[in-house]
DNA sequence: ATATATCCTCACTATTCCAGTCGACATGAT
DNA sequence: ATCATGTCGACTGGAATAGTGAGGATATAT
């Protein structure tokens, strides 16, 4: 799978931070976060801890404490939380001229190009981006009306 | 992990075959494709008999039988391998817009473009532009000489 | 100061998926 | 008839994923 639940769940945690990113209202308590994105607390545990370990998310401890985002989501590409969160696209050894076979280094051109298509994606959406989608789109009714 | 070693396998058997196809020689050994790229011989059993209930692979049983390419290579993608053997690149419930929440439909978008993204290159290549590629550098030598 | 709310650490489990194997059987060429 | 092949279904070991548990550390409120 492309896109491990994890990641999904990361992805969501960080947004969720992002759209509260310019109210000012202080950090953000993983309760919270967990509530409005649907995410299993203890696990948005680990995986915020891990967001921190990499630089994207910073944290208070103690009453009123919580997570914030550290930069501001325009300037945050969900192509690096992806790549953080999971690795790269295509692991190393594929791509690796040296230690391929003949017979593997036919197709090493072809993981490229896939390599840098998902990225050419990943690298031009920012949470920034994705926020203001969500505020567009936020009071729009759901088409599917039930029946 | 975008691509599975068994998938990289179905590949590589696929080549193989692409790479007899003009040679009209009967079919192809099991084991004969199993020693020209490297894969575990009764691994590879498997995914010839899956690659034949997809229609891209003919078999023939007994002595001297084998497997062949039904189509030939210049109008087989390698995105059709690559699906039949993988499934799609982003599971279906990630693409429902009536199952998915509010927070998940904000992200939609970007996984669609992803896919499109992929589909791009794979649809791209045909194991015909593979064989091309290979018969025009077999005989480079590799750059990288033992010391 | 104390209580409490929060994050922090790290180990642990359950489940699923992947890679690969095994044994017995079916079929076709000679 | 024999032998070389493909066919079939079950099976296993290991790795990765998703998620949980218990207790410790620290900041704020009172």
């Amino acid at each position: 799978m492309l896109i491990t639940q994890k990641c999904h769940y990361a992805m969501r945690a960080v947004f969720e931070l992002a759209l509260q990113y310019n109210q000012k209202s202080g950090p953000i308590k993983i309760a919270d976060i967990a509530k409005a994105q649907s995410i299993p607390p203890r696990f948005l545990e680990v995986i915020l801890s891990q967001l921190k370990q990499g630089g994207f998310v910073g944290s208070q401890r103690g009453s009123e404490g919580g997570y914030y985002l550290v930069r501001p989501p325009e300037k945050l590409m969900v192509g690096e939380v992806i790549r953080f969160i999971q690795g790269p696209v295509i692991p190393p050894e594929t791509k690796k001229k040296e230690t391929a076979s003949k017979e593997e280094r036919v197709f090493q051109e072809l993981w490229r190009r896939v390599e840098d298509a998902i990225s050419g994606v990943y690298d031009s959406v920012t949470f920034g981006s994705l926020v203001e989608r969500w505020e567009k789109t936020r009071d729009v009714p759901v088409l599917h009306y039930s029946i």
